[in-house]
DNA sequence: GCAATATCCTACTAACTCTATGGGATTCCA
DNA sequence: TGGAATCCCATAGAGTTAGTAGGATATTGC
């Protein structure tokens, strides 16, 4: 399950794309805009710019933007800041594996191997989607083309 | 996230369903054999048979048995149970849909458009796959043909 | 250099969930 | 009738989540 957390520093990083190039946004602003608390969001934009993804600047005039353009950030580097491993037992996480005590063989346990798959399928959808198709896909939708998208 | 208990209904029910046949087995038995606090793993096979998955029998001679063959349950129906929905968002959940409160346009929210792809995949994973499944997939890795399961 | 502005940082907390444990009630078999 | 097993309810400690509070620090404009 995805924590409030998240859907805030999503839906924060994805207004920062949208404004892209425009220079500074308040937190305020972002915070107004999707009826975000906006000491919580602070936090959680901190933590993005902690981990590279967000710039900021200080005092009038400042505030925050995307470090990279929005078609170099993906939704997974957004999620794993915010929430931890994308996979459900650390046991089949990549970027946080930690072997389960209580496993006696590893190689041959069927819920670790299914998990693994619900993993994969996850982390590659994730990680492929950045910050751009997110708003593409809402922009052709709204322009009723969205059957387009997918018919490749 | 996997939480605890529901490894430990898999763990359990896969015991289960590797004994298929055998008639009732006890929770200590099941408990034992995988290090599983035997008081809690209680509560949750009786989660499991309250819903339907699981049969028992009290008193002497008693204990649980699958209240359908291995082929008929699926790991997704154990999840369910235990954990509650398979989505990451309430808003994209067919067994338990809930709007997003704050959520001005559902069908143009970025952020349900990719959790629902998520969820789609992490459900046909689980949804599909059956306890007889995932024993037959250890087994074929334990004899080493575990390539030809996956070469169709 | 000073005041205003905005992020940065630390600490705290109420509520909730997770992971159990304990004890007794009920049912079944011999 | 006694023992064996599940059934059921209540409790509890630890950890996580979702914030809130308040001040420190940096930047800008005057």
């Amino acid at each position: 399950m995805l924590s409030k957390k998240a859907k805030y520093a999503l839906k924060g990083i994805i207004i920062l794309a949208q404004r892209y190039g425009e220079g500074p946004i308040l937190i305020s602003d972002i915070a107004a805009g999707e009826h975000m608390p906006r000491k919580f969001l602070e936090l959680i934009l901190l933590e993005l710019k902690n981990h590279g993804l967000l710039q900021s600047k200080k005092g009038k005039g400042g505030g925050y933007f995307l470090a990279k353009p929005p078609n170099a950030i993906t939704v997974g580097q957004v999620v794993r800041i915010v929430d931890g491993p994308i996979a459900p037992l650390p046991c089949v996480s990549r970027t946080a594996y930690m072997r389960c005590d209580e496993c006696a063989d590893e190689r041959t346990c069927p819920i670790r191997l299914i998990m693994k798959d619900v993993r994969e399928a996850t982390a590659q959808i994730l990680d492929s989607a950045t910050l751009a198709d997110m708003i593409n896909r809402v922009r052709s939708i709204e322009t009723g083309k969205e059957a387009l998208n997918f018919a490749i």
